[in-house]
DNA sequence: TGTTAATTGAAAAGCATTATTATTTGATTG
DNA sequence: CAATCAAATAATAATGCTTTTCAATTAACA
């Protein structure tokens, strides 16, 4: 995990790079990317600035969220069912493990992958430019919990 | 490639099997679901279903899509930008190449997946069910059409 | 054929996200 | 350290895709 502070510190960088105001709110939501703890959701983030500025509305961080995705800044993770998570403090794509239950969402280390993206390279004539690989199970914890 | 004439058969008996009716239109999603060429989205099956069925609802393939979907029979692929794509000719989960530019979607062949799988399960102490690897890139048609 | 419960079409409702608009505000300049 | 102005915000409306509702239809089975 990166240092959230740095993160931080980065993301506005890039924000002041590109002329972009950097307004309490706007504060606020990078704060909360930067870290990015258990990947929050739009709904999390509003919940929880809600609690400092009660006028925050849910659309500054739709908003805020396409700017800072815009600069390449916060990775994106759109699920099957439709749900959106985000991972600011690691933007680049990097497989995850998520737990089905209760949605907790894991990064392992796996290396193995930049090997299969050439092998898939050349198979299909592709040029690979992203990729997506996440892991659905049960973690641990609701494992011992189900008893 | 499942031989598109069996994946129906198999589809239509595991509806009959449930105790779920077998009307014209069901048949005709079936079918196309079966062949699931260049990985359809309820849009295109809609689209070319109203050829032979003008008044064939919208509703009734995404009513049948959730129904074969709960039956295991077809894979349901859900994009990033909130776009659907359906495999109904392959449904156990497996790789996806996508280009970006013209949207074709390729299987390929990976046989490593399993290892990784394995090797996810040890490092992060989950019990792996499912999965979902996507490549996105662009095909060399594409590349090689924009000169 | 008649009966019945499942299925359908059409339209309304949901729900997450995006756009609109009047107002506010951060950043720059004199 | 005001004044200015473009950018950002809050509130709300609109959008787009998906699901639900409900009356009418129809496949399945006797």
């Amino acid at each position: 995990m990166a240092d959230p502070k740095k993160r931080f510190e980065a993301i506005i960088q890039k924000l002041r790079d590109n002329g972009h105001k950097l307004t309490p709110q706007r504060l606020a939501i990078v704060k909360i990317l930067a870290k990015s703890e258990g990947h929050p959701s739009v709904e999390s983030i509003h919940v929880r600035i809600k609690k400092e500025f009660s006028t925050m509305s849910l659309a500054t961080v739709y908003r805020n969220i396409v700017l800072i995705k815009s600069l390449g800044e916060v990775l994106e993770l759109g699920f099957p069912d439709g749900s959106n998570r985000y991972d600011g403090n690691n933007p680049e794509p990097h497989p995850h493990v998520i737990c089905i239950k209760c949605k907790k969402i894991v990064d392992p280390d796996l290396d193995s992958l930049d090997e299969m993206k050439k092998e898939v390279a050349v198979e299909t004539n592709f040029k690979i430019l992203n990729h997506r690989l996440d892991f659905f199970g049960i973690c641990g914890d609701c494992m011992a919990a189900k008893v």
